[in-house]
DNA sequence: TCACTGATCGTCT
DNA sequence: GACGATCAGTGAG
């Protein structure tokens, strides 16, 4: 098993764009009862306060009441009929705001979800916020937790430097759309997206 | 490589 | 009752 440390509250910025920046190249872990998974974070969103294109945006209900808890929280929701998202809240209690994970590069325990045991479906398993939550079984019943606490989902520190870190447009955003809140890691196959914004 | 579509349901209008 | 911070499958160029 590789050596992981949890990130504590206080190493993570509490700004939605330096956050969302910090984690590419951060270790995402969930210890499930059939064995850990963790994968090291390489694309993430920014959605900031003001920002049309964020949930928080209308203020709080009861579905985003998690964009508001202290810097490090889960928000997990619902699209589609079918997907669930994953985002770290980001700001101080009361200020509603976070951050996207979009993908991640698989580091643990997702051997036996590569199906086809190829190194491309390997890539594949956790490109896309969708595919990401499916990947870590993550869903409903983690939204709202603390990812600096105790729990079995939580936040790592870098198992190895990170590369060159781009940034781009956000995915699948109509409002505020030619805003650059995206970011990656520079060349790395898991990011998802169009082939023409990875590179 | 791009455009389009169906799946599927919680949330807000 | 409409619509998504998505994805996989299909078909055209």
């Amino acid at each position: 098993m590789l050596p992981l440390r949890r990130l504590r509250r206080s190493s993570l910025p509490r700004d939605t764009i330096r956050l969302a920046r910090f984690l590419i190249g951060a270790t995402l872990v969930h210890d499930l009862p059939a064995g850990r998974r963790a994968g090291r974070i390489v694309e993430t969103e920014a959605y900031v306060v003001g920002d049309p294109a964020a949930h928080a945006y209308r203020g709080r209900t009861p579905r985003n009441a998690s964009l508001f808890l202290k810097h490090g929280h889960a928000y997990v929701y619902f699209v589609y009929g079918c997907w669930f998202m994953l985002n770290v809240s980001s700001e101080e209690e009361g200020t509603g705001a976070g951050v996207l994970l979009r993908a991640v590069e698989p580091l643990e325990g997702f051997d036996a979800l590569a199906v086809g045991q190829g190194s491309h479906d390997r890539l594949e398993i956790a490109r896309g916020p969708g595919r990401l939550a499916r990947a870590f079984r993550i869903g409903s019943r983690q939204d709202g937790i603390d990812l600096c606490g105790r729990g079995p989902l939580w936040l790592g520190a870098p198992v190895r430097p990170v590369g060159p870190i781009e940034v781009s447009k956000r995915i699948g955003v109509t409002s505020a759309a030619e805003r650059l809140l995206r970011f990656y890691e520079k060349a790395n196959p898991c990011v998802s997206g169009p082939a023409r914004i990875r590179k």
